[in-house]
DNA sequence: CCATTTTCTTGAATCAGTCAAGATAAAGAG
DNA sequence: CTCTTTATCTTGACTGATTCAAGAAAATGG
């Protein structure tokens, strides 16, 4: 737990919420710099990092701030099937991610065709299709032993 | 709730359970039946179908029923961020799926690049990789209006 | 510094899904 | 067909992530 990366600064927090309309709030700058800090943490995992700089916290003000955050495109909310809601702060670069049936780590792909092609569906069904999502399932380095 | 399509027989059911090597029950003959006739049906209404049939079946034979049907193989669970289990008897064909962001409604999309060449990713970061799931999010033709 | 509006705290509630123990039913052997 | 074994089902309690709701506290703009 002793491992937090500092990636930006609580000044450059500050100004990614200023710069969303978003009120600038204790929590909210934590909890960004947990998701900063802590990549594809789940909720609990952030709860318990806020708690680090600020102990009295509660998990509500983390659920708000997750949401608020997510909706504002500061962070990203993924969620592969059987795992609760994580969340990480690559946003709007078309990544994918590798998820470990065996222990369930998470890892980061690319776009395997470039810019934003996973776009393309064969037929779209008559959807306005704004994203498309994918999952690699597989087994980790540590786990496919 | 009187639209169950009936997409093959009673026998049938029995003789894939059997081809599986998995004991014929009546609650897993309802519950394979209540997928094919109810395509991304979440669990509560996989649940009321198959009551439907046989009034008395626990939830708890319906939940164990689908786990068992899908680690054989016969049915596919799809979760998409958000919402919960839902499950399908098109297998094996490596589809994806379009989910409205409005009303949450799924449809079958056949795989953009054809056999299963979703497969490769950019940079596999050293998991072995043996699914590809993709999920197209946008609006359903009923919602973008 | 004040007023307004949003956000946070507290504590309860929801809901999908799981766990556990005993009752029941399926499959194979005889 | 009956018996035995083993898997499955029923019942009912329980978990855990997430949400709801009401009042207290804090951020913003003037």
């Amino acid at each position: 737990m002793g491992d937090s990366v500092c990636v930006a600064t609580p000044m450059e927090f500050r100004e990614m919420l200023r710069g969303a309309a978003l009120r600038v709030t204790r929590p909210r700058v934590a909890v960004l710099s947990a998701v900063h800090a802590h990549p594809h943490a789940d909720t609990d995992s952030i709860i318990r990092a806020v708690r680090g700089h600020l102990p009295k916290v509660s998990h509500q003000a983390v659920y708000d701030s997750l949401r608020v955050l997510a909706a504002a495109g500061l962070v990203r909310r993924i969620q592969p099937s059987g795992s609760v809601a994580r969340y990480e702060s690559r946003t709007g670069d078309n990544h994918h991610h590798v998820v470990c049936r065996s222990c369930g780590v998470i890892a980061d792909v690319d776009c395997a065709t470039g810019e934003a092609p996973c776009l393309t569906a064969s037929d779209d069904r008559g959807f306005s299709i704004d994203e498309a999502e994918v999952v690699y399932w597989g087994l980790c380095p540590g786990c496919s032993t």
